[in-house]
DNA sequence: TATAGCACTATACTAAAGTATATCAGTATC
DNA sequence: GATACTGATATACTTTAGTATAGTGCTATA
């Protein structure tokens, strides 16, 4: 993979895991089952807890919680109580959620590409 | 994230779910605790298995072979058996598993950046 | 003959992720 | 007064991912 040292260097297992700690992260934050869909829905458009639940289909109100808290946490999502009656909550990508773009992009293209080929086999 | 629809485009669930398949089929290849470990060592150099055991530390002999089917499943790794005694067994990248390259250099970049917001603040 | 290396596999287990179902307090509508 | 909406939380369960440990058949070396 990309790196300043030659192909043939050996790496050890220590500078190995360095390398794929910030790798790791990304799967981390958006990897499970829904991660994803809670932010490319949130990525068109800011949406109400009971709006997420019935665009997501499938997802149970615990996990919806779950995974906005989590996202919450990791700075990607911004939540916003309005006190209305009852009361109103706001779920929004931060700039930092909407920054995933391009690496969300890149995932889409090798995984567009991947299909094809699977389906050409 | 990238649409040709305008931003404010409504999608249906449908819609979104065929969106988010791609980029699921990325994490799902190389997502999991050892997958990376595994894709990386390799794209230093060719290894045979007990070289990997050795090079990838912690994992057990069941999790690397069990994880190095599904990478040559999925076209990323290249299983090659040699008739010398004892057995040698070579594993290498495919083109294909070597063009995972960009897609991890990507998700790195923005890991890293996470890893310095993180630590700064 | 004992030991060690190679490339695994089998069985049994634990831990993590996700599901199902019920419920909360507050308000508005029928 | 019953029902339904809001944004959740609690408890119990299942399913999937990963671990621990032992053992296979083969050969070369001590």
């Amino acid at each position: 993979m990309s790196t300043k040292k030659s192909e043939t260097t050996i790496y050890t297992p220590t500078e190995c895991k360095k390398f794929i700690l910030p790798v790791r992260d990304v799967i981390d934050i958006i990897g499970g089952k829904w991660r994803l869909p809670i932010i490319i829905a949130l990525s068109f458009k800011i949406h109400r807890f009971k709006e997420l639940e019935r665009q997501i289909e499938g997802i149970t109100p615990r996990m919806l919680s779950k995974e906005l808290k989590e996202l919450e946490i990791n700075g990607l999502v911004n939540r916003e109580v309005f006190n209305t009656m009852p009361v109103t909550v706001e779920y929004s990508l931060t700039d930092y959620g909407k920054s995933l773009d391009k690496v969300i992009e890149t995932m889409r293209d090798w995984g567009l590409t991947h299909r094809n080929k699977i389906s050409n086999e």
